[in-house]
DNA sequence: TTCGGTAGCGCC
DNA sequence: AAAGGGCGCTACCGAA
């Protein structure tokens, strides 16, 4: 077995970053190591092509521990794109997938596990060599400003903050070489020294988690989590394809709309005599002064820290309680839409800042169209959820007025499929709780009066007056659509608020103030629901007395697994050392959805290596997107449109393989005992318009 | 100029 | 004592 580690010029291997230095440590602790100048230019790494083949061949032998090989492999791929075709998935080992597993709330950076499982601190060879990046930056700056730092705002850089010098470890030594500075000048070796030490410590760090993997009975759920890490690597390389054309339309119009709202806020305030220089963020102290002094408007609810809270809540409430056709009403209304069209255009500008031009089979760009590539982190939340930057994928907006999955879609010539889970969050609850009420509504949706929908269910309990009325109005086939479009910004939007509380498991308090109450605007509601619904709350109180005594809560065992456990996810405290009680049901929950999403990935990408074995890349079916509980795949366009799929006339479509997709998904229900059915959408043109099949 | 904390807001 | 879970990105602001 090798550990290996690699160095790069930055993160963003879609815009030029490259490895510069790669090591290796064997069982034995014998180093390898090739470090390759960069070019301080172009910031390119001047590697002879021999140093490749020689990595290749260690990798095609070897037994491989990294940490975070996704990112290792993507980096040696923007060299040599076999390091992708070829890696060996089934003989690499993860020191931050076993990290997350054996403490899923503790920092997973190398560093900190070294420090904690081998009690040696690294923290020294990472300080010193940022103080030689620090240094020769500024050194850089001064003699050489044709030189390439890396600096917030470059083009090649899309992910650089103002803090960057890691995207700098190469200039040390690029400096020492052209000031010819003596052999023993620690620039030459800053970074040599810090990278190797990396790959020894992965290589004695990795047999102590695996041994603790072992003693604590977690080696299959290990194993299967590895199963993870070529699925996120191809969803990455593959990447969400973006309309320029789209995405110019909405930033012009929201852009002009924000200064039009903008302009009205200033000039009401200046009607007041109040000067306004307006934030284009969330707030500033010209803004604070104006809605607390000059206005006059109430503190209704506090941040955090204990500051007056200005966020979107507030501003609604203000908004509502405010006169009719007042000055500070519309102030206040045109600062919403200013907030939200603002941010809106500040994510269309980040994704104008990563996207890549999209080339076509023939290598020439696809006109219009551009790609994406977030960055997917299966280990980036403290239960089983992935998290996703540079830029995130997972909240991209389908709100009116804030439409930006209008900007995302298939490219000419393919077509897009996206699958969710039905309520996965609502049926793991009730269906592990056995709360038959619930169980019911999941069962037989097509069935009156509420149709499978618990905001429904819940509606009728709290306004039943209105329900009843609107049974003698309607007829009970018909109440639930009466009701939620009659009550659709009022009873029915608060059912809806309060029961995402409830389900994040918002405290009950008796005097009407608990959050979940509020949300309902009817105090007592929770406690109502919780009489009604015992099971439920049973199962709630069984995970806290659970986490208070292990200190984690486990996910449903997954049957193809480990039958008899799950994953051990480690849940927060209070300041006072309690576990918080909001917080154990939530992670089983959360934490069952993504095993099944897990499951779902794994199966979904099988399917498509084998369809796509001996295909063209153009001609290729790939997963592309994930957002907790829904998959999006990108096809090749089939001539015929999937409605055309019926009577004899099946498959002229992909209809079959979406629903081979879809059937694999929910496949999953049957390892954790949930039956999960799956929703299936087709889109022709856009994200955020499809058609349901 | 750099950097970290805070607030706000998008998603599920 | 006090309790709605999980994220990432941007703007703002003040301290170093």
């Amino acid at each position: 077995m090798i550990s290996l580690d690699t160095e790069t010029t930055g993160v963003d291997m879609h815009h030029g970053a490259k490895p510069f230095f790669v090591t290796t440590c064997n069982d034995q602790g014998d180093l390898e190591f090739f470090e390759w100048h960069v070019n301080p230019i172009n910031r390119q790494p001047e590697i002879p092509s021999e140093d490749l083949n020689t990595i290749l061949s260690m990798v095609r032998v070897n037994n491989l521990v990294l940490q975070n090989p996704k990112f290792d492999v993507s980096a040696l791929a923007s060299l040599d794109a076999r390091f992708g075709d070829e890696w060996p998935w089934e003989r690499t080992d993860d020191t931050l997938i076993a990290g997350h597993l054996l403490h899923s709330s503790m920092p997973h950076d190398l560093t900190s596990m070294v420090l904690h499982y081998l009690g040696e601190d690294m923290q020294p060879f990472e300080n010193r060599l940022q103080d030689a990046c620090n240094k020769s930056r500024a050194m850089a700056r001064s003699k050489f400003p044709e030189w390439r730092i890396a600096k917030k705002g470059a083009d090649d850089m899309p992910s650089a903050k103002e803090k960057n010098w890691k995207y700098d470890l190469w200039l040390p030594r690029a400096l020492a070489r052209e000031l010819k500075y003596p052999d023993d000048h620690p620039w030459w070796t800053v970074c040599q020294e810090y990278a190797n030490r990396d790959a020894e410590t992965t290589i004695c760090l990795w047999p102590v988690l695996l041994a603790e993997i072992k003693r604590r009975g977690l080696y299959e759920i290990y194993r299967d989590r590895m199963r993870l890490l070529p699925v996120a690597y191809k969803m990455q390389a593959v990447g969400v394809s973006v309309s320029r054309e789209r995405l110019t339309e909405l930033t012009e119009e929201y852009a002009e709309s924000a200064v039009r709202s903008g302009r009205v806020c200033v000039n009401i305030a200046k009607g007041l005599g109040y000067e306004l220089s307006l934030p284009k963020g969330g707030r500033n102290k010209s803004l604070n002064t104006f809605i607390f002094d000059t206005l006059n408007l109430p503190v209704l609810k506090y941040t955090d820290t204990g500051n007056a809270s200005m966020n979107k809540d507030v501003l609604s409430e203000y908004y509502h309680v405010l006169p009719t056709r007042s000055k500070e009403r519309m102030f206040i209304q045109s600062l919403r839409n200013s907030r939200q069209l603002n941010t809106a255009v500040s994510y269309m500008e980040g994704y104008t800042r990563f996207w890549v031009p999209m080339k076509g089979a023939d290598g020439r760009h696809i006109d219009d169209w551009y790609r994406l590539h977030p960055s997917l982190n299966p280990t980036g939340t403290d239960t089983l959820r992935w998290s996703s930057s540079n830029p995130n994928e997972q909240n991209i907006s389908k709100k009116e007025g804030f439409n930006l999955r209008y900007c995302f879609g298939p490219a000419p010539g393919r077509e897009w499929w996206s699958m969710d889970a039905k309520n996965i969050e609502l049926r793991i609850p009730a269906y592990e709780s056995r709360e038959e009420e619930f169980i019911a509504l999941f069962e037989r949706p097509d069935e009156p009066p509420y149709y499978g929908s618990n905001h429904l269910l819940i509606f009728h309990l709290l306004w039943t007056d209105l329900w009843e009325t609107a049974v003698k109005e309607v007829g009970p086939d018909k109440v639930g659509v009466h009701c939620k479009k009659r009550y659709a910004s009022s009873n029915y939007q608060w059912t809806k608020n309060g029961n995402f509380a409830v389900q994040y498991g918002a405290i009950d308090r008796e005097d009407g103030t608990g959050t979940a109450d509020v949300a309902y605007h009817q105090p007592g509601a929770q406690a109502k629901i919780k009489a009604r619904f015992t099971k439920q709350e049973a199962l709630n109180q069984w995970c806290i007395r659970y986490a208070e005594k292990h200190g984690y809560i486990e996910t449903l065992p997954d049957k193809t697994v480990n039958a008899s456990r799950g994953y051990p996810l480690v849940c927060t405290r209070t300041e006072y050392g309690r576990i918080k009680p909001t917080v154990p049901l939530n992670y089983r929950v959360q934490g069952t959805a993504m095993q099944w999403m897990n499951k779902a990935m794994v199966r979904t990408q099988d399917q498509l290596d084998e369809w796509n074995r001996g295909r063209n890349l153009a001609d290729q079916f790939h997963g592309i997107m994930q957002v907790h509980d829904e998959l999006v795949f990108d096809f090749p366009k089939s001539s015929r449109h999937p409605m055309l799929d019926r009577g004899i006339f099946t498959r002229v479509s992909n209809l079959w393989r979406a629903r081979r997709l879809q059937q694999l998904m929910a496949q999953g229900g049957d390892d954790i005992g949930v039956p999960t059915p799956v929703n299936l959408e087709y889109h022709d043109s856009s994200y955020d318009q499809g058609i349901t099949l």
